[in-house]
DNA sequence: AATGAATGAGTTTTCATTCAT
DNA sequence: GATGAATGAAAACTCATTCAT
């Protein structure tokens, strides 16, 4: 039944019913109809405001992008120096709302079709791009010269491949554990003293 | 016409056609039909073979873990430390037989289908456990005491890493400056002075 | 907002749309909404109006009729005798009124369309029985005795082989050499001497 | 249950199904499972064979054009004469397995998408060009001079007019009267006496 | 009166799977 | 053992129609 003035709300309601099936069924699984009951709407109002199922998944993933740049720049905004800018994009990367099993699931999958679909791959590129250049930036004024790139990829990696483990952790994402093993590779890096490095 | 031995052959190349066509089509259209179309057989026969889809699915996923363990079964059991017993298993990581852009983009489908199917997530999480678990070993003789499994599993995070970014990295993998990305974070855990570590 | 006596005018719209879409996008890609968004109005108006699609089509196809009926007249009334009454019902078919791509497209749908759809094979079976009973009349005054039937028929037959042969012609319509093809015919008919009859 | 050899079988079925489908339920509600159903097919094979609904539908057209070009060459091939060929050509398009109420409303369809498909118009130009220039010959043989082209162009316009008149035609298609009115056309354009001319 | 958001039935299309050969 | 023709269930997608506003 028609309301006006619905449209982003229905327009939310699909994404995050998309990230939430992608999760329960898998991608291959996630079926359009599916994700339509998940948001309580009709097939039709998926390709009425999507266009395709590619153009759903699309637009989820550069709501999930869009969720994390502002994540990640809200953090950054409220740091003090460039330690503790890095610390904030690794806070952000960690954060209990970007840190969870859906979303695991959900970054994977356009991981992996960024593969074959060229705007998949741009955008992920373009973000990736942007986090190794801050990491740097912040590495620079922490007087590392050219290492300062080197530094900055080693982090991002650190940062995914702490992701993609989650994918088959047992139990919850730990987001603390995660972040004192970022950290404590920013610290080896800039010479700085570690902390309690144990689990 | 049948002949005696195609068999194995056969399943071989079926395997090989699988791993081509989630790289070349994506995992998502990775069809029957197109991946046996790949292998010069018929579509009947990878069923015969394999059961059915998911059947084809998991033998690759197996087939590719027991080319990585028989990768780094064979470098560790050349080196003579702990030290160089690391570093065999981070070279068998980016080994240029393993570290190839289609076995990237199969990987990465067997980690997202991990999500959802059981199986494969014992799989991957046994591979994974046993690498942690033969890093952390070398770790401790290198006399990392507690922090030895902290380590191992920052050094599994940083190979994962590594290998995740090569999803949209351009132009072809670059073992080399991954490889020392790696060990640069070794050297930094076991406190030992670094290589060259600019790019 | 709405206006008084815009009825009339937002129906008129929607018909002439109606013709504009089956000729710019054909008979099966011819959608409500597409029709309704070339004549300006919302997709639930033409509901309000018509019914239903069917109920637009149709009424379509009587405007196309009332249209040619009424040009037919016009120029049947301005006639003089049995002769020029048979050239006013000629060239009446091919005015640039009536003889137009778009038209050509919406009259061969409606016919085709009157294969499956009793009423619409009513309505043309009635305007054509019309022009061959005018048309036999006619004849009938110049002399042709029971031939006069005859010659009515091959006329209207005539006039459609005419106008289906634009389905596929290069460039505009050429209503001179329809006519001339046409009266030609007459002439023969009738014993007359023949126009110049090349092209 | 799949029978080696039964491909041209079932693509002829499934041509011929078109026809009847079009015919039956008219060309929008022909539907591929309705054409599969009437062949004895599933709906998947004719996807298989066709690729697509226009794909069938094109591949129906090509065939229709090639049953009616064997008809007419057939009857040529047999004539003996420049006005016996007219003839031939004329008895080609009402022979008893062209004109047929499930053929006429193919065509029918056929042309009317010829409006926007412009494969379906280039192979119906090329048919109609080549008859007109049949027939454009024989009446130069006939001493027509420069009338030969327009009397050719009359005589396929009188054709297809007379099919046209068929869609909404009471009762089974009359070839003989079609015949006859063709012929008398073709009898007053080379000044031959008629023969009887009533119906 | 008029809109356009929303529906859902119906359509094309895809594809793993089966099975006669 | 091996093929590929054939199936049919399930998917994406379309669109006439409805209805709250």
């Amino acid at each position: 039944m028609p309301r006006i003035g619905m449209e982003s709300h229905r327009r939310k309601a699909l994404i995050d019913a998309t990230v939430e099936t992608i999760h329960a069924r898998g991608f291959q699984d996630a079926t359009m109809a599916e994700i339509a009951r998940r948001a309580g709407v009709s097939g039709g109002l998926a390709h009425h405001y999507f266009g395709s199922k590619a153009g759903l998944l699309n637009a989820t993933m550069r709501a999930l992008l869009a969720d994390l740049s502002r994540e990640t720049q809200a953090r950054m905004g409220r740091s003090t120096g460039p330690r503790t800018r890095i610390s904030a994009m690794i806070a952000a990367s960690f954060a209990p709302a970007q840190f969870q099993p859906a979303l695991i699931s959900a970054w994977l999958a356009f991981y992996l079709q960024a593969r074959t679909e060229p705007e998949t791959r741009r955008l992920l590129r373009i973000y990736h791009a942007r986090l190794v250049s801050n990491l740097a930036h912040a590495y620079s004024a922490l007087d590392l010269g050219e290492r300062a790139r080197a530094a900055a990829e080693g982090t991002a990696a650190m940062i995914d491949g702490l992701w993609l483990q989650h994918v088959f952790a047992e139990g919850p994402p730990q987001p603390r554990i995660a972040i004192r093993r970022v950290e404590d590779y920013v610290d080896r890096q800039i010479g700085a003293p570690q902390g309690q490095s144990g689990d």
